[in-house]
DNA sequence: ACCTGAACACCGTTCAAGT
DNA sequence: ACCTGAACACCGTTCAAGT
């Protein structure tokens, strides 16, 4: 007789806040940091909102989406100040793309992700604004600065992506250990390049890689000349 | 009395040829080519050799390991000759670069599988060693030579990776789309470098970018020295 | 050594039905 | 409009048991 569970049950817990985009997208994040992106699934989502997987599709149009959100959330944290080197251009261009590939390195799945699923966010549309700001003040030509920026954001985010030899990801770094030995065991008789730039090819901090790989990209595309259009 | 079920069931189908990881893994390329890499798994992949997901791990780790032996099969396609362009290091490099990367526009998912798990089979072996050999012939610094194969290679599976607006492909191009639309309707106000860039940030044949891509990495690369090593 | 059945612990997405 | 239960159609991987 005691018994009426109504209120009871209301106050039972927290009181469960109403659903939205933005609550449900807060909540992946926090997944995401605590357990990983590949436990940012539709229904372990539901669950920590307390409801069923059905229900986020009022909000989400699938998992690529949510995924996507997230990158875009974690956007935020990309210091785009370009404070830390000195006040030129490319210091600061420099800066902005290695807080960029730093945050991508805490998740090296997001950065899978990002390459599927082009991002759209506010957040990530700072960042172009940003880095095509910067390295507009080349004075490299305007179409070159344009898919100059779509070039130095691919590599950073495939460099990430491939650094997935992190703690909380499972599938983790074997696939390279088996690289660097199927490069290190290589026939000098069948394999004589590889033999001759061995150490090179393996060895090298990845901050050094990072750095030469900025160079690289920026010298390249302030003096490559786009192509004459085919057709 | 008729049914003695033994040589008939035998001779039902066409002999059923014992299992072995070279008819594992050509099996799993004949699904991914007819229905795509997404169903290349270990359920989909026992089903066609008749048999249970559990036998196929005498032969082979998980579902990475899998995929990542589909794409070294699938790199035996590419052409390693060179030929194509003029007899230079550097038009045969580019011709080389061109083939891994229209192979793997036709499978963009095993392009994101490649940046997961690094191959590390015979056909990439042979790859790396021809780009080394190639690249070598610029006369660069060895170090250079060394981490610009990276480069390239990395290069060429993003752009692949981020082609993923292809037919077999499932999760297909309107995260494109919506980076399009996005990228558009975004306010001058605000965002003033990506109005002042916007044709060209999102125009360009897919042609013409591999193109240039190359050159300002291969102009990037010879002409960049790497930094002074960190401590 | 190789192969298997069966189980465990999950997935994404849809849809009719409810409020 | 929003939310839900239930179902459909899948997954990867392990393990004890068999040959």
């Amino acid at each position: 007789m005691s018994a009426r569970k109504e209120p009871v049950s209301r106050r039972e817990r927290p009181a469960k806040p109403a659903l939205s985009r933005r609550w449900i997208v807060d909540t992946a994040v926090q997944i995401m940091r605590t357990e990983g992106l590949e436990k940012v699934t539709m229904r372990r989502l539901a669950q920590e909102l307390d409801t069923g997987p059905a229900s986020l599709y009022v909000y989400v149009a699938n998992t690529a989406a949510l995924h996507a959100a997230v990158l875009d959330a974690l956007l935020g944290e990309v210091d785009l100040s370009g404070r830390g080197g000195g006040d030129g251009w490319r210091d600061q261009l420099s800066a902005v793309l290695t807080s960029y590939t730093l945050v991508l390195f805490e998740h090296p799945q997001l950065a899978r992700s990002a390459l599927v699923a082009r991002p759209s966010g506010e957040n990530y549309l700072r960042l172009v604004e940003r880095i095509l700001d910067l390295l507009a003040h080349s004075g490299a030509p305007r179409t070159q600065v344009a898919w100059g920026v779509d070039k130095l954001l691919l590599d950073a985010t495939a460099t990430a992506a491939e650094q997935s030899t992190h703690e909380h990801d499972p599938t983790s770094g074997e696939d390279w250990d088996a690289t660097v030995r199927a490069l290190r065991s290589v026939d000098e008789a069948t394999h004589p390049a590889i033999a001759a730039h061995m150490p090179d090819l393996i060895d090298g901090a990845v901050r050094d890689r990072m750095r030469w790989s900025f160079d690289v990209l920026v010298n390249g595309i302030t003096q490559t000349p786009v192509p004459d259009r085919a057709d």
